[in-house]
DNA sequence: CTAGGATCCAAACGTACGTTTGATTCAAAC
DNA sequence: GTTTGAATCAAACGTACGTTTGGATCCTAG
């Protein structure tokens, strides 16, 4: 389940990425050592550096593995989510197609690889103002492509707000995909699994996003500070 | 201007916060040595754990400089905003109350901490699903009378929606707050100064919140999975 | 059967970390 | 003028880290 390719066997490889990808997760990338990552793999404490070069290369192919998979699919839902005609219907599509795989990947335990969207948020968060350079390159084509469409969707949008906007969705998306439950549950101690509420937790989330989307501009004319 | 306290002689035990404060935003808690910190601060290294006890001590220290104050702040302008009477303006003064210090505190160089915002999140993502329970003790009161205010202005909404929507409200928050400016600028790689914009970056996100906070439930009878 | 490249392994290397120690400085109290 | 306690300081302690090394082991092609 959560090797990438169930057919290969259960190569070393694979077994420090699947543990290096739960533990940098639960520990963070700098808190989670070599050692810790070959004894969970069963694997000597050198192959990382034979098999990935050093600690930074297998952080690269950790997130390599998921990150082309998960951006392609979002691409391909984006394609078909344009085709709608009715507007709503539409941005509803782009909205979904943009957080759905990601919330998939985090609360879907079948399909799911929850820890690496954890680890995808808590990086992310980590390098706040200056995010790794190769991580931002893995994004740019697709955050290009869904900020794009978006414009034409909602063509009377300003570009700043179609800016802030876009930020806020990136917002809550990264969010619950990071914290995975709601901060009142948080504070309560709760401990329910919502990996069967997926689809519900996406359509909140779609809602919500939605109904702010299509608020008219009202910023034309305002002046800061 | 980074000293809480202007009238107190400049301690080595405020410039050590000081120090910490900014360096633990720049390269994250871990990431940053006692060495560092006090060659910054011009201190001697044992001083950490002459006048804090330990490097964990410290922490502690950083984060109840400012979130003391911050909170205070919060919840007395909730207080304001629970006078209005009409709905909207009750609503959009409540998430004013939430969103408004931790924006003008990140981006407002007068008055404000910008990096120590920063380090408030990049500390919530890193601990996602298990934050510092110092951490969330503070913010416990807080979060909970912000909750029962919601609930109060929109008693018609589902516990589930509430509780989603707040989710939603402080990703929103805490990732601008954490991120500092929009993603789509951050891919160009450009340099703009947003700390003239506060007031304009908080109605944005007030806009943004409030249109969402507005509409109606739909998610009565649906079900999960 | 055997060469040779890929893989694994125990051990060690140098570096950086948080913390502790014991002496030293300094200013107020008596 | 002496005492006392807080504050500072250089130095060292033990631990953990990422990386390197060089030999052992495995597997496959010739």
């Amino acid at each position: 389940m959560t090797s990438v390719d169930s057919t290969t066997p259960p190569s070393t490889k694979m077994a420090l990425l699947d543990s290096a990808e739960r533990l940098f997760a639960q520990n963070g990338i700098d808190g989670t050592s070599l050692r810790a990552i070959t004894q969970d793999a069963n694997a000597n404490l050198a192959s990382v550096n034979y098999h990935f070069g050093s600690k930074e290369g297998l952080v690269g192919a950790v997130f390599g593995r998921r990150l082309r998979p998960l951006n392609s699919q979002r691409l391909e839902r984006l394609g078909h989510a344009l085709l709608e005609e009715d507007r709503s219907t539409k941005l509803r599509g782009i909205l979904r197609a943009f957080v759905g795989p990601v919330l998939e990947m985090r609360f879907d335990r079948q399909r799911g690889n929850p820890e690496f969207i954890q680890l995808l948020g808590r990086t992310f968060a980590e390098s706040a103002g200056q995010p790794r350079r190769e991580l931002l390159a893995e994004f740019e084509h697709v955050l290009s492509r869904f900020l794009a469409a978006l414009s034409e969707t909602l063509p009377e949008l300003e570009p700043e707000a179609l800016a802030w906007r876009f930020h806020f969705t990136v917002g809550a998306m990264a969010y619950t995909a990071a914290v995975g439950r709601p901060l009142s549950e948080l504070i309560q101690g709760g401990d329910v699994d919502y990996s069967p509420q997926v689809d519900r937790i996406i359509e909140h989330l779609v809602d919500f996003l939605e109904t702010s989307w299509m608020r008219p501009d009202r910023h034309r004319d305002r002046n800061g500070s």
